[in-house]
DNA sequence: CCTACCGATCGGTAGG
DNA sequence: CCTACCGATCGGTAGG
């Protein structure tokens, strides 16, 4: 029978994850260099090959642990929210606030994705169309009419880019905090899914 | 007396900074090679440094034009359109057909700026903070009680999210157009501007 | 003496 | 868990 792993084995692997994740976000996936993070995590190059099989692999847990992460966030929210405009209020509220925590991982997300190789991309971009139907079907389900406009889709992208284009410009630790951004970006959207009509 | 550079000089070195934008839009600045891009050019890697200094040169000259123009872009808004609602309107409008444009050089504006150093850095950066300057003023002009309660520039950056953002997910040749899109982010925006109410 | 290029190869550094 | 390395490939430049 195989050996266990050691117990502080996944904790101190959570631990690269997360600096890995730093260092990607800030320089890159590409130009971040293996020596570097083991420098930043205070061991050999060498030990790092014995959490993670190659920097390729590094990438692929990032982003495939994030994308699951908010697939479970849009789960609990379906399952406590029943009328569309209070589960849409508390998927925007909820996707902020995992974004202020995890902040590195999104932007490797978003913006490293492109060097995953062609079956761990399409996994993760599979999650990703999950979320966006679930914004889409709140919407929708806000707006019927839109939603029949083929709209639910490109609005939920719209919104997503509120959110998401946060990353570039708020800091955490700066004069306006994510908490107070939230209910801004909640009547932004809100009051101006009222105001549109379709085509 | 210097003689002058060859009639076809600047037009080639237009095309060679075209393809270098596309190829660092899709594998991104540090992935992308000189001799991809030299064999994208179809000629020699050598003759690539003909027409600019180094790589980096190439990112500096892509990223300052790119801003440039946007400056461009609003300056002409601002000449032509005195009511805040109207400017608002031309400054979406306006963005949205430039980016439709310029996909390419936008992405590598907003994904590879780390890459410079940090004189040309800034410089570009100035060039984007007095950009969102202008888009925050409009915003504040239509909403003085925002602008004082200092929202006015996060505003600004949430609609830049929205616009930003559709560089990632639409495509051009698909079934939903820029400019089709365009009014529903103006009508979007600003029906949600009207609902926004500070703290 | 200039420009516009080519084939070949340099010094350094990457992931593993 | 480290030092010491490798095969390959990078950006940039030589002579002609």
């Amino acid at each position: 029978m195989a050996r266990p792993r050691s117990a502080g084995f996944d904790l101190q692997r959570e631990q690269v994850l997360a600096l890995a994740a730093q260092l990607f976000a800030s320089h890159g996936y590409t130009a971040t260099t293996m020596q570097q993070l083991a420098d930043a995590c205070g061991v050999s190059k060498a030990t790092l090959y014995h959490y993670v099989r190659d920097k390729h692999d590094l990438l692929a847990q990032i982003t495939r642990s994030h994308v699951a992460r908010l697939e479970a966030l849009v789960a609990e929210v379906e399952a406590a929210e029943r009328e569309p405009r209070a589960r849409l209020e508390a998927l925007i509220l909820r996707f902020m606030h995992a974004y202020e925590r995890a902040q590195h991982e999104h932007r490797v997300l978003t913006e490293d994705v492109k060097f995953l190789d062609v079956t761990e991309r399409e996994a993760v971009l599979a999650g990703q169309r999950r979320v966006v139907a679930a914004f889409a079907a709140s919407i929708g389900a806000l707006r019927p009419d839109l939603q029949g406009a083929q709209l639910g889709k490109p609005l939920a992208m719209l919104l997503f880019g509120m959110i998401n284009w946060t990353f570039t410009w708020l800091r955490s630790g700066g004069p306006l905090t994510h908490a107070r951004l939230a209910p801004l970006v909640t009547e932004l959207f809100l009051g101006g899914l009222a105001a549109v009509h379709p085509r």
